[in-house]
DNA sequence: GTTCTTTGTTAAAAAAATGAACAAGTTATT
DNA sequence: AATAACTTGTTCATTTTTTTAACAAAGAAC
């Protein structure tokens, strides 16, 4: 139980892991289970398992284990999605609309309040039973409903004018799609990048040393 | 110049990041820069930068620093983003749609060559200018064309019977849109995750964690 | 030809992540 | 009630990764 000092990114990275798998576990109406047997589903060690857990606290019992709803509801806690932070999304293209309508915000913390695009042909319509904004109202919007996240979704040249009036305008955090690199631009704002082409470039990688090395096998 | 010994994720995950920003600068006509000034561009240290490219080779000249195109070229051969290996997206819903319309595929070490869907009225239907194919097509199609990576862009619960499907016909890389954690199910695939969820929440935590220091300092 | 720059490389130190071990508390069993 | 079996929280050790520093060597600039 040591909430005093900085939780490292990499435990951080892990929550919403453990979330999904406990989340299961539930559902499959499971009430207990050891660090050692979650271990063994996700492919961790039960130490490891033990020890993120503790930088939040103590919820497990020795002998019995952790009961799941309980370090469910914990673990949601800590991650803060029972909370429900204003969003707005930037861009209502391919990606965006995709974005709005794929994803459970309201199970992970957001409410997505408005969608704004520039283009005459998108304004207007509806984008997952939300109607697509002009990106000119954005400021007044933004006054009124004090959003803190926006999401990116916009060609990556038009990134930093835009962060940069979203920061203004009150923007604490944003999810970005965008291949602009936002991190070290601001000073307490939250940056989650989903760099889509890094990750493509990543998995090239990866296929092609699994094929260097069959050939050096042959 | 040390290709003997595996070359750590962390060092390739950033390798995408250097080959934006040398394309970047490659755009804006400079020829040269120093390990230096791109480590303050960047964010890094120089120290580091100099040492991430040493994994895969000497690329630089002492007294001149780095010929941006050269350096973009290499980083491009090793990630292997000039090979084209064929890839098939199975899911053709609001995500795949975006995926296969939003990305640059064939920049980046890919040929999407088709798309399946299992939903008679998506099958047929153009998207990025492919003819949405009918998944009992895909054992068919795979013998045909032999793709090497599958993008899952199909809601979770199906996504470990379509990837066993999908390696046994001969699938090595899957980049997974799915919630459902491939990893440690096969030995030699390549597994590429893109969690939005997980990337969500992971924004929430930050976002709430911000919040609270405002309010520790008030 | 001299000075300046900057690499590739090595080494060392610091930080972070991972793994092993165990006392102490809980549950199950006899 | 006593004993055995479990399992946590926590500490310590190991491994990995990152960071920093240093410097000979080689090209660039003057």
């Amino acid at each position: 139980m040591k909430e005093n000092n900085q939780v490292s990114v990499p435990v951080i990275k892990r929550l919403p892991r453990y979330h999904r798998y406990l989340e299961e576990l539930k559902n499959l109406g499971i009430v207990r289970i050891s660090s050692k047997e979650l271990s063994m589903r996700m492919g961790l060690t039960a130490s490891q398992i033990r020890q993120d857990l503790n930088c939040f606290g103590g919820f497990g019992q020795q002998g019995y284990g952790y009961n799941i709803e309980q370090l469910y509801n914990e673990i949601g806690l800590i991650l803060g999605i029972n909370k429900r932070s204003k969003a707005i999304m930037i861009g209502a293209g391919n990606l965006g609309h995709a974005i709005a309508t794929h994803l459970h915000f309201e199970n992970r913390g957001f409410d997505l309040v408005g969608i704004f695009d520039n283009n005459k042909n998108v304004i207007g319509t509806k984008v997952g039973g939300r109607t697509v904004l002009d990106a000119d109202t954005l400021e007044e919007f933004c006054k009124a409903e004090k959003p803190v996240v926006a999401i990116l979704c916009i060609p990556s040249e038009y990134a930093a004018e835009n962060a940069d009036k979203l920061v203004s305008l009150g923007i604490r955090g944003f999810w970005n799609f965008t291949q602009y690199d936002l991190m070290h631009r601001y000073g307490d704002v939250a940056v989650e990048n989903v760099h889509l082409g890094d990750s493509l470039m990543t998995l090239c990688y990866q296929i092609n040393k699994l094929s260097d090395s069959d050939e050096v096998q042959k």
